[in-house]
DNA sequence: CTTGGCTTTAATGTATACTTATATTCTTTG
DNA sequence: CAAAGAATATAAGTATACATTAAAGCCAAG
């Protein structure tokens, strides 16, 4: 990164993804500049690139804020990141070499302690290598660049379901499917696992609504 | 569009999707300057946020080019496309009302003369119709803005398909299939017609592929 | 006391000046 | 004559100054 608005911009990414940015908030031109030391002009950059990935929102005259998300916008990007991931294992089924296949597999084998003690920080670690493997088997970096837009757009609102013990246990479960259906080679059954996964039979919508609106009130006590 | 950046974006996009700028044209700064009577800094902003959605690439120090796709980029997107438009359409199966169901049977009706008589023109625009009451359908905006958005990408390479004479009739028959099975509700079938449809049973990634080496070609020429 | 309008202020948007890095060209040396 | 290196030029990156607009605060009038 050999310009300071990308240094900057990923900061700021960095501050969204960790939950120090929140939805809402105001990100002033002035104060990134003498928080990262550089001029305006950097800063203003990064803030313009981020927007038009849509993860903070400009409007003219009135400055950029990190993007909230309604219900319906939450939804419809669950729904499209379901379809995305859905179809990266679909093809991993059909492309997937070998030396990651088993590499597939040992992730998901190291991940069973993890899930078995509800260790939820190790487990989140695995499911990203895990994901990260699929993503390679599929063979379209397309995709994947997708998902992971996507993914962080949605990150605020969808992080926190591997921190509930009953869901890690059901996460390995179900990477068990897809690792199953995968190693068979069998595309349409990869699909239809992974999408079971992504959404947890439905319940991650219910999640999802219920952790924006936890989270809109305790914006409110702040 | 109150920024000069945003006018500039938009001028530039458009210039990019009529291919008036081809992949692997430089972006000037000062040029753009020039041409659309702003100063510097409106236009380098342009520049950065279409290379944040990846339409231009920039090299830190090298300047901005319109980006290039190999065949495997191509083929990424085209897949990606199918998965999304596919969704798009099972999504519309199950949701779309019956005024906006009258209105896309009303459009294929409307472009059956055009895909008779070969009318590329006519029956592009009504295409765009076709496709966008099925977005609306799906109520899924952010689906559609991630279709919109792999679309304008491609634009450059998979343009050209419905200017093919015999594309034309092809494409109104497998419009009628997906008409068929969202009025049935059938999202499955819509799914597979949709696929089936922006892939036209594969023959399209062929096309795209002989498109890329002949305007390489053509690059050759100049 | 409240409301409407004006003034001031602060932040965005734009222009330009300045810095730095890269590429090209010219010169020098082998 | 060729190759390598230095110098210069050009364009990207950054800083800052200026312009413009929206928002907030204040004063006056009803």
């Amino acid at each position: 990164m050999a310009r300071a608005s990308d240094t900057v911009r990923g900061l700021i990414e960095k501050e969204i993804s960790r939950g120090k940015l929140r939805p809402g908030d105001l990100i002033d031109e002035k104060m990134l500049s003498e928080r990262f030391q550089v001029s305006r002009t950097p800063a203003r950059e990064a803030i313009m690139q981020l927007a038009a990935t849509g993860l903070v929102q400009m409007r003219p005259r009135h400055g950029a804020v990190v993007s909230e998300l309604s219900a319906d916008e939450a939804v419809a990007m669950l729904e499209t990141l379901a379809c995305l991931e859905s179809e990266a294992a679909a093809l991993a089924a059909q492309r997937i070499r070998q030396e990651e296949l088993d590499a597939l597999i040992a992730v998901h084998a190291e991940s069973e302690a993890a899930a078995h003690s509800h260790d939820s920080k190790s487990y989140i670690e695995c499911n990203g290598r895990f994901h990260g493997l699929i993503y390679k088997g599929a063979r379209n970096t397309y995709i994947a660049d997708l998902i992971r837009q996507t993914r962080s757009r949605l990150a605020y609102y969808h992080t926190s379901s591997l921190y509930q013990r009953s869901r890690v246990e059901r996460s390995w479960v179900e990477h068990g499917n897809v690792v199953k259906a995968i190693e068979k080679g069998d595309p349409e059954e990869a699909q239809a696992a992974m999408r079971d996964h992504i959404l947890s039979g439905g319940r991650v919508y219910a999640d999802l609504v219920a952790t924006m609106t936890h989270k809109k009130e305790s914006e409110n006590t702040d």
